[in-house]
DNA sequence: AATCTTAATCGTAATTCGACGATTAATGGT
DNA sequence: ACCATTAATCGTCGAATTACGATTAAGATT
């Protein structure tokens, strides 16, 4: 009844966008994963750099890797036995975009 | 010893930012309350509205809203019995500059 | 005072996440 | 062939998340 906007009914949601959106954002949502991207921003690729710049164990840092990998945030090139790790910049790139679509509208109900 | 960045002992950590960095992102890192965040977007303030749209239990949305709110990016006014939610948009700024500042530099070595 | 509405909170169950050590797979060097 | 290096995977544990129904709290309206 009493809400700001006067459309309430005519919303249109684009589900496979949310759900995109969300999932880069939960693969982002933990700080190391932060510094990993951080650190892969800044150029460096080998996974055993990545370890020692992070400060927890392998096996968690390649979960890591994983996800954000999965996530589609960063490349991953396997060279036996190392693996290089790059930045996908189109991956962010689409974050931003779907990031700047929440805009907000003012509202004149409070 | 095999890495692309010449410095990666220079490298400099702001565990603070990144911390705000995951705490935003992972709040949004739900389909939920990226759908939350467009209504709001759209002026939408009311709970009791946020729950129809949604299509979870009251309770459900409630604590998707806490989510928000906790992190930062919502604001929530009083008026019992209701409550009026809205985008904090300084918020969601911030959160474009944070991620824009990984911004990936050439790597040589892959 | 009694009732209605709204949203927060509580209690709970199922699932997912995050971390670790140990192991494995794959290659290069000796 | 043997060893060293690297990263993925497995198994496991505790913690956190997500969802729900039920209850509670706080005003508004009779």
């Amino acid at each position: 009844m009493a809400t700001c906007l006067k459309t309430l009914e005519d919303f249109q949601f684009d589900e496979a966008e949310e759900k995109e959106l969300a999932a880069f954002a939960k693969a982002i949502g933990h700080p190391a994963r932060v510094r990993l991207l951080k650190i892969l921003a800044g150029g460096v690729c080998l996974g055993s750099d990545l370890v020692d710049q992070i400060g927890l164990a392998q096996s968690t840092v390649s979960e890591h890797l994983r996800v954000l990998r999965t996530a589609g945030l960063i490349h991953a090139e396997v060279q036996h036995p190392r693996t290089c790790f790059s930045l996908k910049p189109e991956a962010l790139a689409r974050l931003q975009a779907l990031l700047s679509d929440i805009q907000p509208v003012p509202c004149d109900c409070c």
